[in-house]
DNA sequence: CATATATTTAGATGAATATCTAAATGTATG
DNA sequence: CATACATTTAGATATTCATCTAAATATATG
């Protein structure tokens, strides 16, 4: 983790609207590739990174892998760019 | 500007230092050089980044060029974290 | 257990990028 | 105006990265 890897994950556009979809529940991965047109394995590429950054996490549910928001990374993304507006 | 140049132009981590030179006051390039091991061209280059992406402003002064934060494009990116958050 | 489905890994390729050196441009001042 | 100083541009190189195809792994189910 820390900001390198968080920030180099958010600079692809592909990797935050992976994030905009998880922001409403958790999914399978099937269900996150559905709305790329990208193969399995660049979808899968870019999730591995989201977890790397700690931006997401996963559950495993028998068939499926869920990728989950990390809400609190982002939290901590947030308070970087709070810094810069204080004194 | 937009969302994909700002958080590229954050995925650098001289970049994100330089934005952090600047946030106590707006400097003269020469100055921003003087906090890094690399060449004028290179440090040039990362600030071209910063200005294409709206991150900061310039303002001629006689024989120097100062670099200013621009907070209210670090506002709009924060807007995008906290949507994260929401419902 | 054999086959189908879900996901990841390996390896390759082309594009993007961080960096450098050298040269160009712009500005002040002796 | 000539020289020094400040910054940018051009062109080159090595590395990183997004993407693909093909193959591997893991899991469920008939």
């Amino acid at each position: 983790m820390g900001f390198q890897e968080s920030f180099k994950a958010l600079s692809d556009p592909t990797r935050r609207e992976i994030i905009h979809l998880l922001k409403k529940e958790k999914l399978p991965v099937g269900e996150i590739l559905a709305h790329f047109d990208m193969t399995g394995a660049t979808i899968s590429h870019h999730l591995s990174i989201l977890k790397e950054a700690g931006l997401v996490t996963t559950e495993k549910k028998g068939k499926y892998i869920y990728y989950e928001l990390n809400l609190s990374v982002v939290e901590e993304i947030m308070a970087w760019f709070s810094d810069l507006k204080e004194v």
